[in-house]
DNA sequence: ATGAAAGCGCTAACAG
DNA sequence: CTGTTAGCGCTTTCAT
């Protein structure tokens, strides 16, 4: 029983050079897969690791490069089934592309960003992907202070290590606005996201467009705001119900929304889309299992997780480079929750 | 236009040090918030962080101290909402901890567990957090050669530096089954998670407890493997729905199970709880949500993640220590998704 | 193809 | 209360 038994936490690579009869500068080439060492060497010094179980200190490699091969993530709330959606795709390219991930939640809480984004950057991150729309400038400003690049969600505001990833909401929405207008509607609102918000008045002013260019009126007490959640999708559709002359349809800014509203509904004895027809925005999962089954617009994660990582990783190669936009798609799923407009409505 | 301007990516507490007029050891000591520096310098040292937009490198700390203040969290899937909302709980403690969270996520895949292992270590975490039940023991074993606290769930086995949060299945299994019991049935059937899980045998173990505790046959034909997803739920229901003689109401091993149940019964026009009933496990949110509103074991999320994180806590402070076997509770939520059963069933 | 040595930025003795 | 210094483990010139 030598003594090694009671250090063996602490095998670095002097310890395989030294078992291996090399430096240490031989076996960072062998661990780094470097060509210019000889195939028997690299062998030895292989078989040393595995026998010692060595384990490279990630910190000293961070503390000589600068960079932690770790990206970092920020989201809103994942509680909203979109964002682990969204995460097991960008976690997945990032394993790919050897890189770790660091998350953190908001909560919708501005507060929190600022704290968030100094532990990443004490961390080193290579780049932060931010999802959370509850932005002040004076963290990204932080960002980019310190060149670290940076890629938002349909902020649409560049600057040097500042991409953006754009959503396509037209897209979606003109498809969705024709589908309901085919079908008959005409009086049709809309159920949107939090206040203050740049997405959200980003996809209401989609919808807007959309109507205006299916040449439906746009009427003011048909738009409510909601929060993103089930609750809000509640709320507003409380209060849609309550309308003497209502609307025959509504868009929603996401699909929990439209699932709140749907709930109200059932309750109040309007089904869909016999009585109403209802459209949701992202095509979680979950919206193919609830009943009706949702006519919603699709944003499809593992394709908006490509586009974080590609322009993070643009971001991290050419480091003076301005940033990009980049746009994602959207379109439209047609389900069971849209039907005929109600004759006579 | 000073040179600083095109270094300005790299200040560091030398940088500090000499602008307030100090050593780099005062820098840190104010920094960590040592009391043995003078008031007065202390401000001046903020300040000139302040002003210079310093922010400690901390791969540097890591790297002498050998531990990183972040804790990886390995989960099997984060689109089951089980794991978002246990997430969320456990990022929140970390941060107030000061700790950060490196996550991984398996996709049920063991091969890529090895992997995330080794990142983690490479990270140099302070523990791991282990949801992800298809664990083989090899990466096991490096955690424990590399004395890295681990915590598993439900896996019940205990080791230096290894502790195991287990869930007590019993305690809500009880309730449950006397809950059907007193609402007339006796036929109870159980789809349970995948097959080879420790967590899924134990939960199964406690279903067939309760049921010889309320003197109620174990009918093995109304027993069904499932896979913790919807879709699982719905071929085990069809499998049920289909018998001769069925039960006349079923305990799932999560919510997910349930909810494919719950599809295929409406689309066969048997409907809860008026037909057949139902019970759920976990309680996730989406469970009050779904119609019916579903009964179901609850098993908090908070305390779960509060658990995790001690016990993560305890071993980090008592390296050499035996791992601690903790129980997490568990209890009956009664919505509508169960009632009486059918006359002459 | 391999080795020697400097240095990444921070912290904690130790010395004053 | 403050400064000096060594060293955490790895990578990478620069030699050989």
């Amino acid at each position: 029983m030598s003594s090694h038994h009671w250090r063996n936490q602490n095998v670095d690579m002097r310890d395989i050079a030294k078992a291996a009869g090399v430096s240490s500068a031989t076996v960072s080439r062998v661990i780094n897969g470097s060509n210019l060492v000889h195939p028997d060497t690299a062998e030895r010094v292989h078989k040393v690791i595995k026998k010692l179980k060595f384990i490279p200190n990630g910190s000293a490699t961070t503390l000589k490069y600068g960079r932690s091969s770790t990206y970092g993530l920020i989201i809103p709330d994942i509680t909203n089934p979109f964002f682990p959606e969204f995460i097991r795709s960008f976690e997945s390219i990032l394993v790919e592309n050897g890189q770790d991930m660091l998350m953190a939640t908001t909560d919708l809480h501005p507060s929190k960003m600022q704290r968030t984004i100094h532990r990443m950057l004490v961390r080193k991150v290579d780049g932060i992907a931010l999802l959370a729309s509850e932005i002040e400038t004076e963290p990204i400003e932080a960002l980019i202070h310190h060149r670290v690049p940076l890629v938002t969600m349909d902020r649409r505001q560049l600057a040097p290590s500042l991409s953006d990833v754009a959503i396509d909401n037209a897209g979606g929405m003109n498809d969705a606005i024709r589908h309901l207008k085919e079908l008959g509607h005409k009086r049709i609102g809309y159920i949107g996201g939090s206040k203050g918000l740049t997405i959200s008045d980003h996809r209401l002013h989609a919808f807007i467009l959309a109507m205006r260019a299916a040449k439906l009126p746009v009427n003011p007490n048909f738009i409510k705001a909601g929060n993103y959640r089930i609750a809000g999708g509640e709320t507003a559709m409380a209060a849609i119900l309550g309308m003497k002359r209502r609307p025959t349809a509504v868009v929603t800014a996401n699909d929990l929304t439209a699932i709140g509203a749907l709930r109200v509904m059932h309750k109040a004895g309007v089904s869909a889309p016999e009585d109403f027809s209802i459209i949701g925005f992202d095509n979680i999962e979950l919206s193919d299992v609830i009943f009706p089954p949702l006519t919603t617009i699709t944003l499809p994660r593992p394709n908006l997780a490509e586009m974080f990582f590609h322009a993070l990783d643009l971001l991290r190669k050419e480091p003076n480079g301005i940033g990009k936009q980049f746009w994602a798609k959207t379109g439209l799923i047609i389900r069971s929750s849209t039907g005929p407009a109600r004759r006579g409505s």
